[in-house]
DNA sequence: CTTAAACGGTACCAGATTGGTCCGGATTGA
DNA sequence: TCAATCCGGACCAATCTGGTACCGTTTAAG
């Protein structure tokens, strides 16, 4: 797998809807009529956003979300974290021991450290900017020549 | 989370091991000794990563497994797909339609590949000799990579 | 001051997925 | 023949995710 959670996805959704509006007002209400997504789960989504610092909340009558930044300052890291946690490949981050039964196991764990770094440098390459922008069409001639496994 | 499965960081456990001996004949009793995880789990590994081309396995008495390639010809990427299946943030992979009901979440869809490309990389950029390698302190200064083990 | 709209937090449940186990069958060297 | 080993499923329990509901708090409008 090393799959990144639906809510993520949607997350997403919700985010590159926000940003071709920067700036403005969007209420829960809203958000849910524009993606098309069950109102409780995008309920659920802003209130972790909004958590994350990556949405502004704005209490009472006439409340509602703003994007924290402009899209290009709000990386998929960042969005992953609000959502998912922390970016952690493995269960125990380096440099604890204790949490996993099996000791051999522990003296890996550094390892994985190199890893963790490579993907969240990866993760924090992409913004919502690069997101929301156009879809670009796939059929278009590939400039790569690598393989481009089935990803 | 971004988590990959437990089963995954195990046969790196089981992989550094083999690696350490390269070319040596292991069987899933001496492994299971060795990594001290329990036993049914590390024949499930192993015939895994023999299905994944990451190990060959000899069959009959005397049989057991080795490594397919040297371990700096293994990569974490490979790991993961042997363990895990294709390495894919999201649950529609580029391209295709209609699995996901909202239609509005599929537009983006091409948005991730993009990431997924990231990640890729930088998984496959790091090896099983990489992993197999010392421990090493972080604040130490970090020699090249590409390390004798592999021969 | 009352009301209503909107966010904030928490608890809860069903379904899917993972981790772990077990058993019978096939292969091969002694 | 016999025993050691891999091979391929089926199977079950535990965990996690996705999705929902409820109630409290804040704040603008009337």
């Amino acid at each position: 797998m090393l799959r990144l959670s639906k809510l993520t996805d949607y997350a997403v959704v919700v985010l590159t809807t926000m940003a071709r509006t920067d700036g403005a007002l969007h209420t829960a209400a809203s958000l849910t009529e524009r993606t098309g997504l069950p109102a409780p789960t995008v309920q659920k989504l802003l209130k972790l956003l909004a958590r994350g610092d990556i949405l502004a909340s704005h209490r009472g009558a006439t409340g509602g979300y703003t994007l924290a930044r402009p899209p290009c300052g709000i990386t998929v890291a960042q969005i992953i974290e609000a959502i998912d946690g922390p970016i952690a490949l493995t269960d125990c981050v380096d440099g604890q021991t204790g949490s996993c039964g099996v000791e051999s196991l522990c003296a890996r764990r550094g390892s994985w450290d190199k890893v963790n770094r490579a993907v969240r440098r990866a993760l924090d390459d992409v913004t919502l900017a690069d997101m929301a922008a156009p879809p670009l069409f796939f059929d278009a001639p590939a400039p790569e020549r690598g393989t481009a496994l089935a990803g």
